[in-house]
DNA sequence: ACCTGTCAAGTCTGG
DNA sequence: CCAGACTTGACAGGT
């Protein structure tokens, strides 16, 4: 099974490289002349288009292959003083470049839209601000170009204290989303609210590929063990849905999100780094049929975290391990069994 | 150069 | 009904 790791959005090894440089919409009011304040906004999106472009050309470097772009690549975007612009018409050459380049270094890139994206939701003012976010991030994808292999995960949202007809009320609002924003979704279990089970099941409805976060699984689950649930979630990808434009010898393999708790008081917070123990108990469990799968690294350390998890599997990595270290950011782990002990420890 | 409070957003809890 | 917690990187204003 070949394993690609990637990362979040900035980088903690490439200093003054922020992709997320922002206006308040405070000091954007106080500008006096609204069109070269409209015309600051996209100096900023350029200069984090440019920054993004540079964190691409570091992923290379690494041969980091998967990485999730900022959503605050253009500042105040979707806010509603703003509803008159359209910055991407303006920054359509930024983009085309950034997504040039992804596709020209075979990255596979995505978003996360913020939480306040909640399709769940029955306030018809929070539908409406969630899909214009949504459409924002869509617009973004195609201004890159990119084929619907490039995906804007999600979370299913809120239960309202009816946690089933707010899952009936996100599969009703996807339904009204438009077809290029549908091909492009993907769901994610969260750690308070909808679990790997219930995003499961409402990723099996929709038709919909399942990102599984198995740190959010580790803190909200129904007892089941998270590899017990991998045969169903790897299947989500092998939907018309999930590989719309995906090359049929070369399938887009299915993404889980890993990260570490900050400490046993704290257990839902990320860590600076990446405990390699649970996570490799992990990958050797789905390595037996899996062919490939990618991982999205969420520490605070970023790029630094990835990093660090590809030496310390460096020093695992042997035949008694089962582990070997391809190139930067990729390892390749075999489909033997371990026993459960070794799983379980996360040994070997 | 550094520190502290604020910003964006929506949900959920406690009072 | 409303204030505060939650989350995150970066702004904004102060020292």
């Amino acid at each position: 099974m070949i394993v690609r790791f990637g990362y979040v959005a900035m980088s903690t090894v490439i200093k003054d490289c922020s992709p997320s440089k922002t206006m308040t919409l405070a000091s954007f009011s106080k500008l006096q002349d609204r069109e070269a304040a409209i015309r600051r906004l996209e100096s900023i999106a350029r200069g984090n288009l440019h920054n993004t472009l540079r964190l691409l050309r570091h992923n290379r470097a690494s041969d980091i292959k998967v990485y999730r772009m900022t959503s605050k690549l253009v500042p105040l975007a979707t806010h509603p003083e703003l509803q008159d612009w359209n910055p991407l018409a303006a920054l359509a050459d930024d983009f085309a470049k950034v997504g040039r380049y992804i596709k020209e270094n075979g990255i596979r890139a995505s978003f996360h839209p913020d939480h306040f994206t909640v399709l769940s939701t029955p306030r018809p003012e929070v539908l409406a601000s969630s899909i214009r976010d949504l459409r924002h991030h869509t617009d973004m994808l195609l201004a890159m170009d990119l084929p619907a292999t490039a995906k804007n995960n999600i979370h299913i949202g809120g239960a309202y204290g009816d946690k089933s007809s707010a899952a009936e009320r996100f599969i009703q609002h996807f339904r009204g989303l438009a077809p290029e924003m549908q091909d492009r979704i993907t769901l994610e279990n969260d750690d308070k609210t909808f679990n790997a089970v219930e995003t499961l099941q409402v990723c099996k409805t929709l038709g919909l590929p399942m990102v599984l976060d198995i740190h959010h699984q580790w803190v909200n689950n129904e007892g089941e063990a998270p590899w017990e649930l991998w045969p169903e979630i790897s299947r989500t990808w092998q939907t018309p849905l999930a590989q719309k434009d995906a090359a049929t010898d070369n399938p887009l393999p299915p993404k889980i999100h890993v990260s570490s708790p900050r400490s046993p008081s704290d257990p839902r917070s990320h860590a600076d780094g990446v405990e390699p123990g649970p996570l490799l108990a992990f990958l050797k469990r789905i390595a037996p049929g899996t062919p490939a799968v990618d991982v999205m690294i969420e520490a605070k350390a970023k790029d630094g975290a990835l990093f660090e998890l590809m030496k310390a599997l460096k020093g695992l990595e042997g035949t008694e391990s089962g582990i070997a270290v391809l190139d930067g950011a990729s390892i390749s782990i075999d489909a033997k069994i371990y026993s459960l002990s070794d799983l379980i420890s996360g040994r070997k």
